[in-house]
DNA sequence: GTGAAAGCGCTAACAG
DNA sequence: CTGTTAGCGCTTTCAC
């Protein structure tokens, strides 16, 4: 029984009030050039007078179009992935365009019904870091196909050649970080990532090897650690390696998850870093500098991959460019080397 | 000249399919009692062979209403911030909402903006994390007068009696914090706080002068520092007074920001922590036990406090209760000592 | 239990 | 330069 009386003024009863027939309001209101300017004046007075706004409900229904789009994280819990969504607001807010967010949790399950929700129509492009792996990329394919929607990958992307991706150079930095363990002195090296077979740390575990190879050390498989989700799985999984009989005396991680654990696993077994063992890791941890000892990094330029993802996307809803459909950014990660190493 | 035919299909198309009524057919979709089940069931066949999805703009529009919130806070590369959309997202998520998100960046003429832009229509509630106290609240006001739209604040709410809000008890775990500093052996603690007139940040500090007094110690007006948003001025803000002749022993920090900018200062300057000082701070830091030394925190329970908003919201906007409206939650701040006390 | 019809508020031909 | 008109796709009385 609320009295949600007063709701908003809509077209008609401005053309009504202004003595103008609605289309005519409609058409001042867009600014068209065939509106004379004092007509214009007057529309946009009264509207300003009752603080009009069209209803986005109609307007995107007769236009089949609106003005929305859909970022698909993993998590919003890292600093990565919040720096990204903080790149891509600053584009899509001084576009006028509204940002809806969904989280998948790491759930390849979760992820297919956002898709699915989101071919009802409502938004007009996507951009996504993908979740897993395991479950297969044809998801997006089909969804492709179902709406025609512009789709962006960034960081985590599937190796679908048709679709518009933003990355880092993970290979590079991959094996320029590794050269910078080995040449530091480390023999044998642990590189520590997450076990989806995501083409991001496939690149960044290539870059390893390679790098391993090249300065003439034997890869071992055991070289090569693979964690799943569960944070307490794998601490004990890390403790166990490290106080092996022979451990290694570096770990490079391919995520911030990942170095968390390893750095709480040596503090716990007080194990001195750098001393006996070095660490380097991916990851955009503002806090890299106070850690004990400091962090020694290889951070993604996560706000202005935003900024390339939202760019291209809305370049592609707004087809000046539909041809860019086929890009692929490839934006510089920078290593920082700290007291870690 | 891109072929965008197949787009998806529509309720007119199912009806004249199955033969029904374009009613018969909304009705079944909706899973009204009035239509048979034999009907809703070839209905349902029919919509999921080909993937039919509502149009969201037509049924918005016909019913006056949508099922989007937005939330707008002031940053979402802060620990706690992305920690409460998280928390919001796990309850729109599974209620069917869509979020929006619009960051405010700090700056009380954005947050103006997102709401005024959010008078269209578009959206059904807000969650909000206000930005600033020094442009007023009338904002919060005028924008609930002319819409009647629900708001939640959480987090940094205004001064205003009659919006719901979700916070911590502020007053008491900094009254508390304090205590604990001033056991520990301080005798000269500086509070330090964003110059915000903030509500949030005047509990806080209202705690700690409470607590100064309890303990029999003059309070002094410079044991209270104001610092604004230029991480490097307050860097050089923060070092000129631990470098005077009398230093305080003991820093509390009523933001994150500005604990990592003390470490900082701290640990250029080689002042020991927590020999020369001790510090404590209002903070959801992940890596706040690898920090050296590690940081005693009071954290925010910020994933209850989004989901807590986020539940009062939808109710709100349900109506299930509406008399809720004036709800003011209060959950527990947890003190965590560690060793920069 | 099903259908006909009237719009929700707006835009875009098409006329004038 | 302004107005008339026909919907966009859906929901909801109101008939039958």
């Amino acid at each position: 029984m609320e009295g949600n009386n007063n709701k908003s003024i809509n077209m008609i009863q401005l053309a009504k009030e202004l003595g103008l027939s609605i289309s005519t309001v409609s058409k001042a209101l867009g600014d068209s050039h065939e509106i004379s300017a004092s007509t214009k004046k007057r529309v946009f007075e009264l509207a300003a007078k009752y603080n009009y706004k069209p209803n986005p409900f109609a307007s995107n229904l007769r236009k089949k179009k609106g003005t929305q789009i859909a970022v698909i994280i993993p998590e919003i819990v890292n600093h990565f992935f919040a720096l990204a969504v903080d790149g891509i607001g600053s584009v899509t807010m001084e576009k006028d365009y509204d940002t809806l967010i969904y989280l998948s949790n790491e759930n390849p399950e979760r992820e297919r019904a956002i898709l699915s929700h989101l071919e009802n129509g409502m938004i007009s492009g996507i951009i996504i870091s993908v979740c897993s792996g395991r479950a297969g990329y044809t998801h997006f394919q089909e969804f492709y196909e179902r709406t025609k929607l512009p789709i962006v990958f960034f960081d985590r992307v599937p190796d679908l050649l048709q679709f518009p991706k933003v990355i880092t150079d993970n290979y590079q930095s991959s094996f320029d970080g590794t050269m910078r363990l080995l040449k530091s002195g480390s023999k044998n090296p642990l590189f520590v990532s997450p076990e989806e077979p995501l083409y991001t740390s496939l690149e960044r575990r290539r870059g390893f090897q390679d790098a391993i190879r090249k300065f003439n050390l034997k890869f071992r498989e055991d070289m090569l650690l693979e964690l799943g989700e569960d944070a307490g799985v794998n601490y004990m999984v890390i403790k166990k390696i490290l106080s092996s009989k022979k451990p290694p005396d570096a770990i490079f991680a391919s995520t911030e998850r990942n170095v968390i654990t390893s750095y709480q696993v040596c503090k716990d077994l007080k194990i001195k870093i750098p001393q006996k063992i070095k660490i380097l890791a991916f990851s955009n941890l503002r806090t890299a500098t106070l850690l004990n000892p400091s962090l020694s990094t290889i951070s993604q330029p996560a706000f202005e991959m935003g900024k390339e993802a939202a760019s291209l996307l809305l370049k592609m809803i707004e087809r000046k460019s539909y041809a860019a459909a086929n890009d692929v950014i490839v934006l510089a990660n920078e290593m920082t080397i700290r007291d870690s190493i």
